[in-house]
DNA sequence: CGACATAGTTAGCTATGCTAAGTAAATCCG
DNA sequence: CGGATTTACTTAGCATAGCTAACTATGTCG
């Protein structure tokens, strides 16, 4: 019998990892200001290293961002050369973009930052407690993943 | 071998964890468009619900902006009649600043909204992931409180 | 009293979000 | 074939939210 009724109050967890995750994020966003370029940008710039080359729209869609927005994210990338749009041979309606090799490194280098931060952060955990995270980390990303609507 | 045998690699965990708060709040910042403020004015109108009154000065501080965006984040809160200045009877260079009832119940059912989300969410989850989450959220709040620099 | 310190505000810049409307290309269909 | 529709992106215009620099008002101290 599975938690039913009596369960160990799911909504109490949510608030809890809702809150904790927003600390998280406003303590490691500190370090983008060393980055030069916005959040949206540095995240735009993430799904390309990490995802390749996409449409705007496909852009947009991860960034869960509507296409104006994403045309003015990527302006900006292309101003800073660390994304570039190219023509799509296949339909000419359609934009590829892609990061450049100047993009690429300036995300690792941001993102290397903030995950030094996070890591400095944890080093008086034990390794139980850095399993627990690591598990919990994965168990948000797979709830999340489900009941996408 | 990622893991030489003894500490899982800390900036491993890090970098997911990073991750997993990414995700978490991009999908409940959907559920604050029916709230009718932005994202800022909500965060500051927490804190205000939540820590009752104080300076703006302190609110600034509370939510890492610099007093400038704070004065517009307040100014934001009282056009919509969510929260008020008052003045300080001890020092007249301060403000107090106090959220309205209506702005605690603002508040209130914006968090009922997000949190209702991020609980469907979980409720696939056994009574044993919940527990890890709880305990991983209260790892990540002390981690961070900690090593304040 | 005058100099300095502190708390907020104002002004002006940038970035990031939106909707509505425009442009260009592809596709549908009579 | 060719006009109507759909699709992909851009442009225009608005609002929020971040910053620094400079200003105002108030408090404190020598």
């Amino acid at each position: 019998m599975m938690s039913r009724g009596k369960s160990p109050d799911r909504r109490e967890i949510a608030d809890r990892l809702h809150s904790a995750a927003i600390h998280l994020l406003r303590h490691v966003r500190r370090q983008d200001a060393h980055s030069g370029i916005g959040p949206a940008q540095f995240s735009a710039l993430s799904v390309l290293v990490f995802g390749g080359p996409m449409t705007l729209g496909q852009l947009a869609a991860a960034e869960q961002v509507k296409p104006p927005t994403m045309t003015r994210i990527l302006t900006g990338l292309e101003r800073n050369r660390l994304a570039e749009r190219i023509r799509d041979p296949e339909d000419a309606r359609r934009l590829q973009v892609r990061a450049t090799a100047k993009g690429a490194r300036l995300l690792h280098e941001g993102r290397r930052r903030r995950i030094n931060y996070l890591a400095e952060h944890f080093s008086e955990l034990s390794s139980k407690e850095l399993a627990l995270l690591h598990e919990a980390a994965e168990i948000v990303h797979r709830a999340l993943r489900s009941t996408r609507h």
